[in-house]
Parts: C-alpha cells; structure tokens; sequence
DNA sequence: TGATTATTGATTATAATTGACCTTAAGGAT
DNA sequence: ATCCTTAAGGTCAATTATAATCAATAATCA
C-alpha cells in the first residue's frame, strides 16, 4: 500500500522546511503515531532507516516526563555535484595514502575542516591498526573496511 | 507543569554568569526548593543528572548548621587537562547511548561542532556493526573498541 | 521465491516528581 | 568533655510519563 515509512519520513522533511532553513525539529514519539494512527515504534524504524548519520542526521532523544525527540540536520551549504559520487572517488578499497590525498582535496576545496579531517583519518587509522594486530586482516580486507567507514562519514557531512 | 528540572538548571547556570567569570556557585538547598516551589530533594536530582562530571562540574556539599552546595566548574583551558577528563569520562568500554551523550555534552560545552560530532557518531557506528555482525563480536568487547577509538579521536580534537 | 524492508505489540528502560525517613554539623546546656 | 537540639543536606522508593528494544509477522522487491 501507500508505504507510511515513507510517507512519515516526507513529513519529517517537510518539518525541516524546504531550504536551508530549521535545522532543527523537534517531536513527541507519541504524537507523531496517532497523527499517522500507527505503533509508535514505527516512529523508531522510521528514524533508524532514514534519518541516520550517514545522511547526514543526528537524533537525540528523552525518555521519561516531558521525553521528546529531536532531529539535526546537518549538511554543507552547497552540496556539490562532484560529492554525489563520494561512492565512485572512494571505491570499493582504499589505502591510506590514498585516503589522505583526498582528504587533504576535501580540505583544500573547502569542504572539510582542519579538525573534520584529522577525526576522520584518525577513525581509518585506528581501523587499520585493529585490522591488522588485532584481527590478522589482509590488506586488502583492511582497505575495503576503510573505504566503507569514509564512504560512511563523508555521505554524513556532504549530504543534506 | 512544564520542566521544572530544565528550569532550574538554568537558574543554576545563569548563576555561572555567561562568560568564564564566575567558576563556583554557592546555595542553600531549601531556600533554592522554595524560590520554585518544590521538595528539596528535587535539587538534588537536578544537580546529580546535570551537573556531572561529564558536563563539566563538581558539586560539594556539607549537611548540619550552615549547610551549603558548592557547585564548581571545571576549567579545562588546557589541553592537558580535557585529556585526562575526557580519558576518564570515556573509560575502558562505552556503549552507544553513553557515547552519544558525551558528545552532546561535549557539543554543548563548545568543544565539539555538530559536524565534528556526526562524523564520530558515523566512525563508532560503523565500529559497532562491524564488530557486530561481520567479526561477532562480544558486546563489551565492541565496547572496548569504541571507548578506545573514541578516545584516539577526542584526544586529536582537543589537542589541535 | 528468497532476501530485504516494514509493521506491530509486548516488554523493558529511563526521566521527572514527590515525600517519608536518614545522616551530619554547629552550638549551647549540663 | 558530653549530650541535646536544631538546622541543614542526603537517600530511597513509589508513581507517572515517555521512549527504546526486540522478536514475530507481513509485505515488498529483485
């Protein structure tokens, strides 16, 4: 039928308002299940399958009196058409020169921060040495990890 | 009834004063309870699930005549002093929830952008899948792993 | 048709509020 | 000095209000 994951993740956008606008939107679990006369654990599924980090959201959420959720939208002011295709400069394996260069190109151009990117080699960095001491990984194995994890932070800051 | 509890938390840190001025609060538990009209104990349910540690604050107390709170904040101006602080508050294992709110602690004390704080959002979720349903894992085992990571990329932040 | 995604509801976890009861310190009385 | 009284503050458990998790199905997609 008319998928209410779906139609309960346009409304959400729809709080965001169109532009760049509210960054910010804040809603009661409970609510939102009797505006869409569903359990309110839909509202959870919705939120874990469509408005993760990867894209480029973070939830915080209360329980309790007065518990609430709130979505943060984060996102580049202008995502660029280049970072669409984060998945094609990745790849499906990276090393960590490689990792570095693009970074460092990210950096360069203004979309990534100083800080932002020493975060991110930092995480590939640590998965590399776990990789490799702690689970006796190939290196190919290792790469194909690393590029999973980049692909995963670089979606989270360059999509809206 | 609206949140008392975010109230006086409020009225606690406007007691700070907005700039780094003043780094000690004096109070009285009853004459506070009075001022917004609730038992006395709720202070104390304020200061324990607000005024941690992990936000940044140490709170002192004496019973008996003359009784007071102190509540103090802890400076970290130097980068010396956040990585023992963040080394403790992290621990040798965390799990997602105590991560996430650390980094929103964190966030809100402005030692964290929200775009620093979904990358390693995306960095410990990735760990935690990986370790999850690829190398299987214990749970305090992944714990491990993100504490550790966790740290690694703190450690760089607050140092650069 | 097998794998993935969506829906549901029972169970569990957590936050806020309140009040009854407990502990400790100061200062005066004996 | 010791005890008593009074004036703090602390602990805990009960209650209520939310939200999260998990596992069982159902539906959809490739």
């Amino acid at each position: 039928m008319s998928n209410l994951t779906r139609i309960i993740e346009k409304h959400i956008h729809e709080l965001f308002g169109a532009e760049g606008e509210e960054s910010i939107v804040s809603l009661r679990r409970k609510e939102l299940a009797e505006t869409f006369g569903c359990v309110p654990s839909q509202i959870n599924y919705v939120l874990r399958s469509r408005f993760t980090p990867e894209r480029g959201f973070l939830v915080e959420s209360q329980r309790g009196g007065h518990g609430y959720i709130r979505i943060l939208r984060i996102s580049c002011e202008e995502p660029e058409d280049r970072l669409t295709h984060i998945d094609e400069i990745v790849g499906d394996s990276i090393n960590e020169q490689e990792s570095r260069k693009l970074l460092l190109a990210l950096q360069e151009r203004g979309l990534l921060s100083a800080r932002e990117r020493l975060v991110i080699e930092v995480a590939l960095r640590h998965a590399e040495e776990l990789g490799r001491s702690e689970f006796d990984l190939s290196p190919h194995k290792r790469g194909v990890i690393q590029a999973d994890m980049l692909k995963k932070m670089l979606r989270g800051l360059m999509l809206a």
